[in-house]
DNA sequence: CTAGGGTTAG
């Protein structure tokens, strides 16, 4: 890359001398390029197959002599029909012998057909063929050098083709308007802004920015460098704009973020009666994931059907993806069943979109039926006989993570390995949040040591690995590694960077980097910043100073930012400060059913009926739903899942047994069951007042079954769909300690690791 | 010989 200014600047001088000897050329070569196809199509192509009875046979790759035996000579039409197989088939070797039975017949003065063979070289891969038949051509047409120029923008040189075009002006020949396109390709492919607009200046002096292919290229140029409002005026003087046009313009919108303007594209392109193809809808539904439009998404699925284009691979891969993305499973995987072929990318988009909705589900029980079906669906994949790739495998492992699968992640790393796509950083990345997720941040710190490319992002896992698992001082100490290395922090490594400084109750540093983010860094401070820095005075009890915070914010406290105060509030007997707190948050409609019952609790405690019923009156009307609390434990890749006070299931009986003995040891370990007396709630029938303190709660149960199935060494790991409660957590600091057992619970807040009587969150204050 | 599209990590 260091080098290619001086290849571009000087030829560029050099180019535009040798263009003005030559004013009239580019209409001129132009056409002749044009009449030179359609004469070979015609008369070689189509005379030719007319007078064949029988269509040209495809070439038998099984048995690459059979051309030769034939024998007899061989119409160009012929070879064209091989090649073109040859190119849809990728097979250097067949082109090859083609190649070699061209010379042998003589043919190879058949200009075009040698000509079509740069193509077909360049089609396979195969560029210093490419380059040689090129090399011996008599001179080379404007199509042989374009066919050239591609080949080498296909196969990642796009330097060697910039050295091509300036090789080309040199020798007199003149770009035509698709060689200017390629060229413009060949530049965003390098990320050379500058190449890229001596091009278009050179462009603009021929005043042929308003060609179809160039405008076109243009386009999609600037928005790759993230210039919409160049992309969108190039797509602008485009004279006779076509479906192409529109749709680069459309996806310029999407790569930067420009949804409704993307929108309005879409819908001034239906209004001049230009009618979208397949890419135009696929373009348009990854426009509906950037917002999450499912009503779009809907409207662009039956206007597919209503065009005919159902049978499109690529386009029902994205609407797939879209109603996952959406929690739309059912919708999804009907698609998914009806689909005639389906490829890698469809099981990627498959698994990702599982993975978005268990994203977008948090922890409830959705979310964990997403995880499962998208680790089916790979085992499924791999039944099938396709090879996963690193799509696949980053996806699955988030899938992993998000599951607490250990066993699977563990699986999926020996995968990797030996596909060779541990070395991909993205890979990389999602092993080591695996390993954070499942609550083994040593084999993660081990998977980010051996890493051989490391990217923000990685740096960044880490350091938040570090920090959700309460080791501050690794956090920070590799944060300043990363510096050194220098890498350029955003605002989310600095989340993980104060979430330590919280995690460990360093305030000075806290908010010494605070400042740095915010004058070294020019970083804006996001919710999730000032969400540390509010943990941390609420743990230490210091409730004022973290509603100061609150009051310097620039803007309105969200609901997880209420939830701290609040619970900071509970815990350090605030009450007035968190009932003032309770109200702010009551004005905000929160959507977490969590919420509510932290606020229910706190009224019904307090007695506060006139409030209890106000809360629930909220409830009905905002339609959060009743709390569901589910607990998973995966034990050599088979889950069973939990419910609060579940005696009816069969086979809980030895559980409880269990637990009842696991409680009592428990005790006599200053465990004091029923230190919450679990709350009465007069107005509610009986089964709703689970949301309180209970001393069956579903993670308790996972943990007596896992303990009771797992073996003496081996960690046990809970995934929870809603938060703790502190008994529960208490609980399992006790049982830790009682059974030298690694207990992993995550809950839909975070992950707490009890070791030996001790919780990785350092008592987390948003526990209830 | 051309321009536009689907799936990965914090």
């Amino acid at each position: 890359m260091a080098s290619l200014p001086s290849v571009a600047l000087s030829p560029t001088l050099k180019l535009e001398t040798e263009v003005k000897k030559h004013p009239s050329a580019s209409s001129s070569i132009e056409k002749e390029s044009q009449s030179r196809s359609i004469s070979y199509q015609k008369s070689s192509v189509s005379t030719q197959l007319d007078e064949r009875p029988e269509p040209a046979r495809p070439l038998d790759f099984d048995d690459p002599l059979s051309l030769t035996k034939e024998g007899t000579e061989i119409e160009c039409a012929y070879y064209v029909s091989l090649l073109k197989e040859c190119i849809k088939r990728k097979c250097v070797s067949g082109a090859q012998i083609v190649h070699a039975h061209i010379v042998k017949t003589g043919t190879q003065k058949e200009f075009f057909l040698m000509t079509f063979l740069v193509n077909v070289y360049a089609k396979c891969g195969a560029m210093t063929s490419a380059r040689k038949v090129f090399d011996n051509l008599p001179k080379g047409s404007v199509v042989a050098w374009t066919s050239l120029l591609k080949g080498y923008v296909q196969n990642s040189e796009s330097e060697v083709a910039v050295e091509v075009f300036v090789e080309m002006m040199e020798s007199g020949s003149f770009p035509s308007y698709y060689t200017l396109g390629i060229a413009l390709n060949a530049c965003s492919s390098l990320s050379s802004i500058e190449l890229g607009k001596q091009f278009h200046a050179f462009i603009v002096k021929y005043r042929i920015d308003q060609e179809l292919s160039i405008g076109n290229a243009l386009c999609s140029l600037y928005s790759k460098f993230g210039i919409l409002k160049s992309a969108v005026k190039a797509f602008r003087r485009v004279r006779d704009k076509d479906v192409i046009s529109w749709t680069a313009v459309i996806s310029a919108c999407v790569e930067n973020g420009a949804a409704a303007m993307g929108l309005r594209f879409f819908i001034e392109m239906l209004n001049e009666d230009v009618k979208p193809n397949e890419v135009t809808l696929t373009t348009v539904l990854s426009l509906c994931c950037l917002i999450m439009s499912l009503g779009l998404g809907k409207q662009v699925h039956s206007l597919s059907i209503k065009l005919s284009y159902g049978s499109n691979r690529r386009l029902t891969n994205s609407i797939m993806y879209l109603y996952l993305k959406c929690r739309c499973i059912k919708e999804a995987e009907y698609l998914f069943s009806t689909m005639e072929t389906v490829n890698l990318v469809t099981w990627n988009a498959l698994i990702a979109g599982y993975s978005q909705a268990m994203e977008l589900a948090k922890d409830d029980v959705s979310a964990h039926r997403s995880g499962n079906e998208a680790l089916g669906m790979y085992f499924k994949l791999n039944r099938s006989g396709m090879k996963p790739d690193l799509f696949t495998l980053s996806s699955i492992l988030t899938i992993c993570g998000g599951l607490v699968a250990l066993e699977q992640g563990e699986q999926i790393h020996a995968q990797t390995i030996k596909s060779g796509f541990l070395s991909d950083v993205v890979v990389g990345t999602a092993l080591v949040n695996m390993y954070n997720k499942c609550g083994s941040i040593e084999k993660a710190s081990k998977t980010f040591v051996e890493m051989s490319t490391r990217t923000l992002i990685s740096w960044t896992t880490m350091i938040t690995s570090f920090a959700r698992h309460g080791h501050s001082q690794q956090a920070l100490q590799l944060f300043e590694d990363m510096r050194l290395a220098g890498l350029r922090p955003n605002q989310i490594t600095f989340v993980g960077v104060l979430a330590a400084c919280s995690q460990a109750g360093m305030v000075n540093e806290a908010l010494e980097y605070f400042q740095i983010m915010k004058t070294e860094y020019k970083l804006k401070p996001v919710m999730d910043h000032y969400g540390c820095l509010i943990d941390m005075f609420v743990r230490l009890g210091r409730t004022e100073e973290a509603f100061d915070i609150v009051k310097k914010m620039d803007f309105e406290p969200s609901e997880f930012i209420w939830n701290l105060l609040i619970a900071g509030c509970r815990n350090h007997g605030h009450t007035e400060l968190g009932f003032c707190a309770a109200e702010q948050l009551l004005k905000l409609k929160p959507r977490d059913i969590e919420t509510y019952v932290m606020l229910l609790n706190m009224y019904i405690s307090a007695e506060r009926w006139k409030d209890v019923s106000q809360v629930r009156k909220l409830m009905k009307e905002e339609k959060v739903g009743k709390l569901n609390d589910w607990s998973w434990i995966s034990i050599k890749e088979k889950t069973r899942s939990f419910k609060t006070n579940d005696r009816l299931h069969p086979g809980n009986a030895e559980i409880y047994t269990f637990l009842e003995e696991l409680l009592n040891k428990a005790k006599s370990y200053g465990y004091e069951s029923g230190e919450n007396v679990e709350v009465v709630d007069e107005e509610e029938e009986a089964e709703e007042k689970t949301f309180s303190y209970c001393v069956y709660h579903s993670e308790k149960l996972a943990v007596a079954y896992g303990l009771l199935h797992t073996e003496k060494s081996a960690s046990i790991r809970v995934v929870k769909s809603i938060g703790m409660c502190k008994d529960c957590h208490n609980f399992m600091k006790i049982i830790s300690l009682l059974a030298s057992k690694e207990i992993i619970v995550r809950d839909s807040k975070r992950l707490h690791k009890f070791v030996n009587g001790q919780c990785s969150c350092a008592d987390f204050a948003g526990i209830f």
